[in-house]
DNA sequence: CATGAATGAGCCTTCATTCAT
DNA sequence: CATGAATGAAGGCTCATTCAT
């Protein structure tokens, strides 16, 4: 009976995280409301407050940088070239941006976040993306050599994630401008592999100027 | 006295259209109040629906492409080589995003709208996005010339924006990862010498490949 | 000039008081809104408050029995037996009530108000409903001759008008139960031929009782 | 625990629902306030919207139709003639709608938003006002025989509900008339008696014509 | 332990009215 | 004298949160 209720207790947990995750991605943090996260985890009102305390820690709890990082490792584990890995590198963040099939949405709900800086964002920075942009920050040094500065290594990879975050972020605009774009997977892969090509003739322009 | 009655309604707006600006920019529509505006430009609680109808209409008055316009005709016009052209865009349209001094905070909350669409949101599409979009297209289009795909070209359009937009939008999380940036003249000016820098040496190598 | 400021001003106030007339009787005084009003009357917001002081001054004066007078009136002075005369009363009553085209909704707002208790009813059960009251109980006595007590009198005056006004304020609800019913002068004639059979009938049976 | 759960929660919806109905009958449903009815429903402001989603909905749930119908139900299985009938419907009508101690208010409310259509006519229309249209329209048939037609056995209907209503609708009116007018049982059974004799007097004298 | 009910602050908006000109 | 601008109280409603059970 104890465990059932805890494990009652916790699928109770884990349907509000998934339904945080779901409602924050698409709607914002502050667009989101506590009512409709505990509908969608048929769970009750008070019970983002009962288990996370607040709606913020909800946010908290629910930022989940598990695929982000794993997909660091691979890349980083890969008996590949470095242009080949940041080709993959790209593909595989697009995918995980883009795709409504990816199974995380998760940490699309970072992407969302940005934009609208809450008390979640040192957590967000801290753990995803200062990791991401140091990940990228090698990656990128070791396409373009020694030669170039530490200052400019940082703004490539600026160019690389501001290239692959403008889909993410801009998907309603970019939904009005072409309407007919729908992000298949048939899309998402040309879109990643022309963020590739622009990212790596840049970048090998600089290796050799 | 009509004159003096005139100047004084004009400056009340005059003042909600630039409070608006700040808070928009600052906490986006829905985050945004009517009541903090209104404290703002000393106006009562009332004014913003006296003046503009609603918060919608508030918005819609408060956007003001006119800056963004003025740097594509000045732009389109000047006697210069296309990548020259790319390159003085990105500059001008780094400064208007990220300098504090600019005069118009006004487009920045353009792309601050980009991530919590509102009804105003085909207002802006329409009137600003899109021309944005066609007028890159073109430079695009003549730096890379005929051999590439329309929407190779669109993409290309969006790699270059991406990579602007990125230090507006994601100023929050780049002020924690190096907490020394500040965005003044010089360094705007050398984030502008880097993306055109990039998207040039990508463009040529489209070109030319 | 003076004459001309004159004229103006006194036009505003008529216009104002047709609008009002107009609104009220559609949308009751609490309904009603003063700008709604000023709209109409192609008169400044501040206006009513000008002229009338209130809104409720706006009402008082508004109210306009003239019509309603003149009806008792030449319905007095008629050359016809009392049954004529209660049946050229009905007609002429529904007629003024319900006829879009009669020139005086003004007497509807008095119906309009009589749900919606306001400062103004005072002034409307002295000067219109309470001497509409004797006059019909004149004529009913006449009819009934004197064997009919006097508060049985006031019943019959009531079931009158009580059947007449029906028909005004209930239109919306009448609408629904018959899609079909409009209000044109053939409707409404032989609906007040109806109600005059009706209580004829009724009233005779009195008389003859 | 459960139980008194429920009973206390059904007891601030009985108690907001009385209010509304306090309220509503008082001030018609643009003149009543949300805050006002739970103020006298000892409830806070939100409990409304909490436990009838709008004010809109508070309505539907108050309107109570429950007696209306007894009343029809009850008349139809009397085992009477026609005209008793009438004389008997006319009676507890006229005792729902004016008697101070009858246990409805409810259907008072009804006869009150008649005047100032809401989206609530439709339910009211649809699930009180037509029906009792029609049974009264049977009884009518049943009294004047089958020469008479169908339009004008409904205009009888109106006449007779046109004069049960105008008593209700038209209180303050008749008071500032009569002050001395007090609605205790024995003034409505006689003035229920008077309609019923001049309604029945008017349509035996249709049978017969 | 978990919940449905209740809370009150705050949202945008509407309104009759006032005021400076 | 007449007006457009401005006012502030109040409207219905939403929300994250708390509380009694």
């Amino acid at each position: 009976m104890t465990d059932q209720t805890i494990t009652a207790c916790e699928q109770t947990r884990a349907r509000l995280l998934e339904a945080a995750r779901e409602v924050f991605s698409q709607c914002g943090f502050q667009g989101a409301t506590v009512r409709e996260i505990c509908r969608r985890a048929d769970a009750n009102v008070a019970a983002v407050n009962y288990h996370f305390g607040s709606k913020d820690g909800l946010l908290a709890e629910a930022l989940n940088f598990a695929q982000l990082k794993a997909l660091q490792t691979e890349n980083a584990t890969a008996d590949k070239c470095p242009e080949k890995r940041l080709r993959l590198f790209v593909h595989d963040f697009m995918l995980m941006l883009l795709d409504e099939k990816s199974a995380s949405r998760q940490c699309r709900m970072m992407a969302r976040e940005l934009a609208d800086p809450t008390p979640a964002l040192d957590k967000i920075v801290t753990e995803a993306i200062a990791p991401l942009h140091e990940f990228l920050g090698r990656l990128v040094r070791e396409i373009v050599g020694s030669k170039v500065s530490e200052t400019e290594c940082r703004r490539c990879v600026i160019s690389v994630l501001g290239q692959c975050s403008f889909y993410y972020h801009s998907e309603p605009v970019l939904q009005r401008l072409t309407p007919e774009l729908r992000y298949d997977r048939n899309e998402i892969e040309a879109i990643a592999g022309h963020i590739a090509d622009f990212s790596l003739a840049a970048l090998l322009a600089k290796r050799n100027g």
